[in-house]
DNA sequence: AATGAATGAGCATTCATTCAT
DNA sequence: TATGAATGAATGCTCATTCAT
């Protein structure tokens, strides 16, 4: 990486464009809202030519998916590699809800794109649904269905159901600390939650 | 009834009007989403020139205030109303959680604006979140915190995580369900929730 | 009169409503212009319901020349009764100018619509000149012409071009009046003014 | 020249646009009226499309405003080159008073639009005799009480009045000319007025 | 690849006018 | 006569997208 930096022209990196146009897509919607942000600020913001944004994407959709894909894509990268060093269930579930917020927490303008922006359609809400996310709430259900297979989690409840709850909990703790007045670190609220959705799901 | 309808004039009730058009703008924001609604449209599907909407409401913002606030304050009067006759907190918040899905469950475009055009900008998430929705959040939290007094819950838990926690959940199920291609019903999901949630927040 | 009045009953006196539109209508006009008033404005100021005003008027331009038609009309029959009471061309002008003046000083509003709203538009110009407005030219032209056979003005003159001179420099004076941030009086200015033409356009 | 064309880029000449839009606008504008005016027609007479229109001004009302500015600043500043030519006051008057008269007679859209759109409303009139009006009454002016001082103009004259006298004679003219169905020279006008003009305001 | 001037479809809102009562 | 709720045509302006350079 360093070799590559210094041995890169001074014209900057194949991708670098794309990727400021990402992060000032990111931050322009979160400040303003989707719907009203226009392409010129985008592009603004990330200092090219408001044509040259439509070089790397087709349109401001497109935009908003990427911002989503992107994160979404390294987060279950990041969450599968974690997890493979950890056999408890109940602390891979741990490790995915502190990955969760984390994540969240260290990027306000991320997190206001996905608790908020991401949520204006039900069109987008489908794709959305139909793509990571759906991978997302997977992870969570094959990592419960492990703990039901071993004895550790109620075998009674619906893996579905129990994915959906611990997910909409953490996602209301998410939406609330981007609304929130007060300023306070998300990460640490994921051991709050867990303690009393383990409490539920645990096998006597 | 039917000789109040042949007596009254055939002038229609007053109100009638207002309520035509925000059944009709429930249902296109529900399916165009709202900033790609147009007043026009809702106009049309009320059966009301264009101009008529705004001698009921000053904006077509304020058409999707209207939604939310109608329907929140009913649905924290009949909340409160039927929480009265229960006394144990584990029913009480049963009761919560059934209401919430039901109401959600019996009107799909009222669910779709709950859940998906009401989040569309965080502008209107903190006017949203600063009138009703805390509330109703209180509403829960107060109930929870009743039955740590009664002993009934874990008094090591932080009231309002807890409450979050429950919201969280329930708007997850209301979220999936809009989202979800199969058609199921939406209230029985409150038992599976409530399930795993009253189990883990409950005393030993 | 006075019969008339006493005998009318409390009903207001046909023409009433009338009157109190185009009263209306002056002061609306006046204040906001005529294309930025609105028929609503002008039916509340004047204490009746919007379609009441079409009772009496076509349209809303039909207001505006009848404002114009109505004072007109007056102007020009108080101006020719009180020219027959004096001789002298030269005091009969003096004349002229000093009613010109003193009406609009008399009433602000109406200078206003006068002066500005009244040349909002070619269109209206041109049926504006083609009605009272060439008659009161021609009122100053006769008595001009009046003037030169009677050996007081000088004979080289255009009577045409005279009397524009004349109307011109008093409407220049009423339109100052009316934009100028100091109050003043506008009648004496006539005197100022007359000062200047007689000594232009009187025979040696 | 040719030379320079035929070199030049087919790219038109930078400023190309905004003077196609406000060329056209004084047509439009003194054809309907500033209010009955749609920008459309204004894009469409130059050439253009609507949203070009607000690249080079920020409103129609702007566009107006520009086309008032562009043409008093000009005649300003030309009217004051040719009277540094010129010793005698009276000559200075004529001068004025023919400059007047060419100007708006050469372009009889322009004409309407200062004889007409410019009075439209007492907002604009302020705005418009806030600016170069002022301006160019003070050259009227300064003519005048420079004469004064040389003793060829009468000293009991006020020339703040005597200055609107004469603007106001031309003002006359020149709507007159606007609105007359007859065709006819307008600058020659300007001689008689100051025949009559002159005759008035000259020392014994 | 990059630019940014140009495009033109799209839409919330206003308000003169009508008409059932 | 009078009302005022209802109408619906009309338009300034925005902004995502294109394309000549």
């Amino acid at each position: 990486m360093s070799a590559e930096r210094s041995l890169s022209s001074i014209r900057p990196p194949v991708g670098d464009k794309r990727e400021a146009i990402l992060r000032a897509a990111t931050q322009v919607f979160a400040r303003n809202g989707y719907f009203n942000s226009k392409v010129a600020d985008i592009a603004r913001v990330a200092g090219v030519a408001d044509g040259t944004v439509y070089l790397y994407f087709k349109s401001k959709e497109e935009i908003l998916h990427s911002i989503f894909d992107r994160s979404v894509e390294s987060a279950i990268l990041e969450g599968r590699k974690q997890l493979e060093t950890i056999a408890d269930p109940r602390e891979k579930l741990r490790r995915i809800a502190n990955l969760h917020l984390e994540r969240l927490g260290a990027d306000r303008d991320l997190a206001v794109v996905f608790q908020v922006e991401l949520r204006s359609s039900t069109k987008f809400m489908e794709e959305f649904s139909a793509a990571g996310f759906a991978e997302y709430l997977s992870l969570i259900r094959a990592t419960f269905e492990e703990g039901q297979r071993a004895g550790v989690f109620r075998k009674d409840l619906n893996a579905k159901v129990v994915s959906k709850v611990l997910f909409g909990a953490l996602d209301e703790m998410a939406t609330n600390w981007i609304l929130s007045k007060r300023r306070y670190k998300l990460a640490p609220v994921a051991d709050e939650v867990m303690d009393i959705f383990l409490n539920g799901v645990s096998a006597a």
